[in-house]
RNA sequence: UGGGGUGUCGCCAAGUGGUAAGGCAACGGGUUUUGAUCCCGUCAUUCGUAGGUUCGAGUCCUACCACCUCAGCCA
């Protein structure tokens, strides 16, 4: 049995499932909104696990619709990162992408329905004065001396407000409904702005656009959204989502829900601060592998499928916590340990000679790239002399190095022979230069014939043929595990060693991989070669997460 | 001091009146040609607090406390 929990049980699923059993809604329709004005981050993995996994759960289908409804801020350049991130995350949206763009006709059109019915109206409030007329938290508001216009009137001035007769900021189509909520979202929201500005998807076709609160709603009903799951700040919108549904001929009723959002320790998820990071120039960009984004963790090595267990995990409720990222790390070495391949590089060399081998000495022995699974085996040359860990030697035998190579004793190479050290060199700075051994014959596979067994097992690659690689050596982004909940400002908390750039040398067979496959680098922890850098020529690997580390271990 | 939410192990989370699942973390022990993996074991007499109802309450009622959230022409 898998350790993820069952699939599926929250109470969005069983609301769903209720919903389906009764006869309330005859096919589960979903749809995953995000505004192409930054990159999906692990909070939006969350969601897309929630909308695409409850979908494909009970045979419905998810939309992936583009909540495009502030040109300023968003680009194609989003867009397209958005769908490459939904699609290697494992997700298919159901037929063509869509836009809240792709409903402004009708949208306009509703608006108007709206101000027919003496439902909205066109509000001159400056926004400085809308702000007083707003009220607090704790007063009611005051309506809007434009509040009373008369249909005609409103349908004139929204009219020119689309024509483009007003300057942006002149004024605004409100809805009317009730200054003194204690629901803030219901004095009066605006559904309507002017906004001269060039649209991604509708070029200059429009000057004035729709709210997201207009929006949204409209949007997944015009779709047949029957679920329409978001996160727990905008419950207080539903009841606006729901006025709308209410006082508009939509062809739908969708229902909103809401879930608590992903907060994890050690992280950011606000796109703000992530935006904040990449201006900043904090990292490389929105993929910078240690950024939290879906392509910052695809280029750090996370698998789709651990980033969706790692969902599955965490779970779906409307509590708001934070997720220990230990978590996310335990997903994907989970994933990893069961599914990649073994291989070898050593990143700290120090030089072993195998005295008792031929300096021409070469021999392939063939090494399984995985203990459980059939994936074959590579050649990993042997040679006289070869470079293994220098944290794996040590001058004296002592309780704590039990499994460390020492003078006098033996140590087995991994999917090799056993050594036993001789002797060694140092040089004036104190450091081993060089370690001298014997090959024990007939080791291969098989334990010495004397009986003495070797101590440990080291990871190993020939001093001649080995290949030298550029490895990415990364570790959280942040010291703090609230770095947006400190007193600082969130980018005093970076970690100035997310990132160290070191040498390994690898063995041949890990040159000719292609970028994004994920290996285990023996007692090393899991690699990945790089998306973009990674070639034969120049390999580079990216850590991806460490291996867990013996505890007594650690201590030393 | 208004409205809307949430409070079950260090973290996430099942549980919906019948006597506290699971995962992560942690801690013991075993296996191992990766100090990894794997295996085995320990880890909430108690469910924010205080009362009440009931044969029986995490689950029902009352009060209180804590935390999150809402005053963008952002989403």
């Amino acid at each position: 049995m898998s350790d993820v929990p069952a699939r599926g049980n929250n109470f969005v699923a069983k609301i769903i499932e209720e919903d389906l059993s009764n006869g309330k809604v005859e096919r589960v329709i979903t749809r995953f909104p995000p505004e192409p004005n930054g990159y999906l981050h692990v909070g939006h993995a969350k969601s897309i696990c929630l909308n695409f996994g409850v979908a494909q759960q009970f045979g419905g289908g998810c939309n992936l619709r583009f909540d495009d409804t502030n040109p300023e801020k968003e680009n194609q350049e989003f867009i397209d990162a958005i769908k490459d991130d939904v699609q290697w995350l494992g997700f298919n949206w159901e037929g063509e992408v869509h836009y809240a763009s792709d409903y402004f006709d009708q949208l306009f059109q509703w608006a108007v329905h709206l101000i027919e019915q003496g439902n909205a109206y066109v509000c001159d409030l400056s926004p400085e004065q809308a702000r007083q007329y707003r009220g607090t938290l704790t007063e009611a508001g005051q309506n809007s001396p434009y509040r009373d216009r008369s249909v005609e009137e409103n349908l004139e001035l929204f009219e020119k407000m689309r024509a483009g007769e007003f300057d942006e900021g002149a004024c605004v189509l409100r809805a009317k409904i009730d200054m003194a909520s204690s629901n803030m979202n219901l004095r009066d929201p605006i559904i309507y702005r002017i906004r001269k500005a060039h649209h991604h998807q509708t070029g200059d076709k429009w000057c004035i656009y729709p709210t997201y609160d207009f929006t949204h709603g409209q949007s997944d009903a015009i779709e047949g959204v029957t679920h329409s799951i978001c996160t727990l700040e905008f419950e207080d919108h539903r009841p606006l989502y729901e006025w709308f549904i209410a006082n508009l001929p939509v062809p739908c009723e969708p229902k909103q829900y809401e879930f608590g959002r992903l907060n994890m320790d050690y992280t950011v998820t606000s796109k703000r601060k992530l935006k904040g990071l990449v201006d900043n120039a904090v990292v490389t960009g929105w993929s910078d592998p240690r950024m939290p984004t879906i392509s910052g963790m695809r280029r750090r090595g996370f698998t789709p499928s651990s980033i969706r267990n790692f969902c599955e995990m965490i779970g779906v409720t409307r509590s708001d916590g934070l997720v220990d990222i230990a978590m996310l790390e335990h997903a994907v070495r989970d994933d990893l340990n069961k599914n990649a391949p073994r291989a070898m590089c050593v990143i700290n060399p120090v030089k072993v000679v195998i005295e008792n081998l031929p300096q021409d000495h070469l021999e392939q022995l063939a090494a399984p790239y995985h203990h459980e699974l059939e994936l074959g085996s590579r050649e990993m040359p042997f040679t006289r002399e070869l470079y293994i860990d220098r944290e794996d030697f040590k001058e004296e035998y002592s309780k704590k190095f039990k499994k460390k190579f020492t003078p006098g004793n033996r140590i087995r190479l991994r999917h090799s022979y056993v050594l036993e050290a001789t002797g060694f060199d140092k040089n004036e700075q104190g450091d081993v230069t060089e370690i001298r051994a014997v090959l024990i014959e007939n080791t291969l596979g098989v334990d010495p014939e004397d009986g003495i067994k070797p101590k440990g097992v080291v990871h190993w690659v020939s001093a001649t043929h080995s290949v030298e690689a550029e490895l990415r050596l990364y570790q959280r982004l942040f010291n703090h595990p609230t770095p947006d909940k400190s007193e600082d400002d969130y980018l005093v908390h970076v970690n100035p060693d997310s990132l160290v750039v070191a040498k390994g040398w690898v063995e041949p067979a890990l040159a000719q991989v292609t970028p994004e496959s994920s290996f285990q680098f023996e007692r090393e922890g899991y690699y990945v070669a790089d998306r973009y850098d990674h070639t034969a020529d120049a390999p580079v690997f990216n850590l991806t997460i460490g291996l867990r580390e013996d505890k007594e271990l650690a201590k030393g």
